[in-house]
DNA sequence: TTGTACGCGTTATCAG
DNA sequence: CTGATAACGCGTACAA
């Protein structure tokens, strides 16, 4: 037997049809009063009166099969107890609010099977479109991103025949405005605490710190080299590993989280900073500001790419015929007490910001 | 003139129909072959053949509409910068996983024209359930909660009526914990930095902190309670300017994130901590232990409140039917150096002391 | 196993 | 201004 519609049966949910019913109207018109095109003094008042009475309210998925978008864009972040993603997410929020639509956060865990299943399931439409940020890439994540039905724009390294809208940051000269400042204070036994060798960020920062070594002619001493978690406490773990078998008088973490981990660590080993050890971090996040003495930090200007992956995007969804774009944002460092040893307060003191 | 399905028309998307077509089989048989259910090993061959070819993907709206599940749930929080959400994050996110859904988090800024707006759009079938954490509830939010065309769970104080599944916790309890350690550890100027009056938490931790003080016989100074909001730079300012007018020997503060505001303000005081000034924070989140020295703080159990809230919500949505549930998390006090003058520091290192 | 046809709830088009 | 009806893309009874 062919199932019919029940005749507003029971306590299913109200729509269109059960509203235009009560008001004695057709559905078009029902459906015209609701979304305040057209229809009589009469007619509205009689709609208006049946959806209040029913409590309608309209399904949205129902909406956004005939419109095909849904008002919402998805942004993919490996961590979002990282300060800096959470800066990123804030100055998405901005401009994707001011375009009247709602920002929606996913935690992948930086897995990519988790994140490439986001993109299979959000982008298959529940989204008008995704920021996504993977730590890693691989070519299943590459292919799910070029497949997106619905535009995607990516915050990070990507190989560079990817025709995917791609907003980055440039690591190695930011490691190696990190690496300038310390060398240039006097420091030679440079110690670099980094996240996973398989990211993309722990690759380039990797390189790039070998790569800055080179160029100030220090040797590559791997004792000074620990790579953990981009976490509080693998970095602290990690820093503890590389104390335990040299003795830095700087070290450089390849995050904020690291770098707080660091100085735990450092003030564990009855080390000072900055006079023992000079600290740099970077992502330049609040958590930088925080710590004390505050962490001078490399910064890449996190707020700037998310700004820009966010325009980039909504340029995108209006015009899809757009090329795939590239942009880069300069790193630059900010200079603070943990750095500094002739500062006297992490407080109320001017920042210096060195710019490549 | 009536529009008519365009013959697998230029580079529009492929649906089933393209699919269909090209396979030469019915828009059934492809949609059971995509869907692994039925069909005969040519015709399986036939449409996994074509679907390859057009690069076929489901539009997961359309199937929504039919199906009338999504497989999302999203949190909305006030503050994603906060540590405490993040947490809450976590654990909700676990056992959403687990039940092989995703999690989307949206961060409101505390506005409630901006929450009800989301769950106006959210929770019109967009996603399976909503998991908010209101710091403000107006008339017009528990409308909007109860109204929920798909199940919602609350974390946080509600009113006793509301028929919303919700998870407490006790804050009066936990500012009482804090205050009596603070007294049983020989205080008794203790202050009090606060978020917003005109928010759930603000309002409770107020008269949690005044009830805890006339417990003890201590006389209420307003001259030691101050009011920012519930961050970082806010908590700073307005230790700053309690620290001005009065001279603590402890401070509370509402959550973590004023705990180290307050902590920076007092190191540019010239005060110790814990010997000048004791102090304690709430939410006990990552970031207490983060900080140097760390910081006691009051348990408020956010990642249980979490847990339950998803737990509840998963309940609710294989059976609607449920009647409202309300579950209370009871607080606990994490006493760290911050508090504990005679206590060694977490690395065995005697406390900082900061000079201007 | 396969194809036809209906319905999910909404908006948009067209004729009256 | 109003009502009938075709889509949006999919899943699935039902009959063949």
């Amino acid at each position: 037997m062919v199932r019919k519609r029940l005749p507003s049966g029971g306590d299913a949910r109200p729509t269109v049809h059960t509203v235009a019913a009560r008001a004695g109207v057709s559905i078009a018109s029902a459906s015209r009063v609701l979304n305040g095109v057209g229809g009589s003094p009469e007619t509205i008042r009689k709609v208006r009166e049946a959806a209040a009475e029913v409590g309608y309210v309209p399904n949205a998925i129902a909406r956004s099969l005939q419109s095909q978008r849904t008002g919402l864009i998805a942004l993919a972040v490996e961590d979002i107890g990282n300060p800096v993603y959470v800066a990123m997410m804030r100055a998405i929020e901005a401009v994707v609010a001011e375009s009247g639509r709602q920002l929606l956060v996913h935690a992948t865990g930086g897995k990519v099977d988790n994140e490439t299943a986001l993109l299979r399931r959000l982008a298959n439409r529940y989204v008008d479109g995704m920021i996504v940020s993977p730590i890693r890439v691989t070519d299943a994540h590459l292919d799910a991103l070029v497949d997106s039905p619905v535009p995607v724009v990516v915050v990070g390294q990507l190989p560079e025949d990817a025709p995917v809208d791609n907003v980055r940051t440039d690591s190695r000269t930011g490691v190696a405005l990190a690496v300038d400042h310390l060398v240039e204070s006097g420091r030679r036994q440079i110690g670099f605490v980094n996240g996973p060798l398989d990211t993309v960020p722990g690759a380039a920062r990797d390189a790039g710190f070998r790569a800055a070594l080179a160029s100030h002619g220090i040797e590559i001493d791997d004792r000074l080299i620990e790579v953990g978690d981009f976490q509080y406490a693998a970095g602290r773990a990690a820093t503890q590993r590389l104390l335990a078998r040299a003795q830095p008088d700087a070290l450089l973490c390849a995050n904020d989280l690291i770098a707080v981990g660091a100085l735990h660590a450092l003030y564990g080993a009855n080390q000072t900073v900055p006079q023992d050890v000079a600290l740099v971090g970077m992502d330049d996040t609040e958590l930088a500001q925080m710590a004390f003495p505050q962490i001078s930090s490399v910064s890449l200007g996190s707020v700037t790419r998310g700004r820009r992956a966010a325009e980039l995007l909504l340029e995108r969804i209006a015009d899809p015929s757009l090329p795939p774009r590239r942009e880069q944002v300069a790193p630059s460092l900010v200079v603070r007490a943990s750095s500094v040893a002739e500062s006297p307060t992490p407080h109320g003191l001017p920042t210096v910001e060195v710019t490549a």
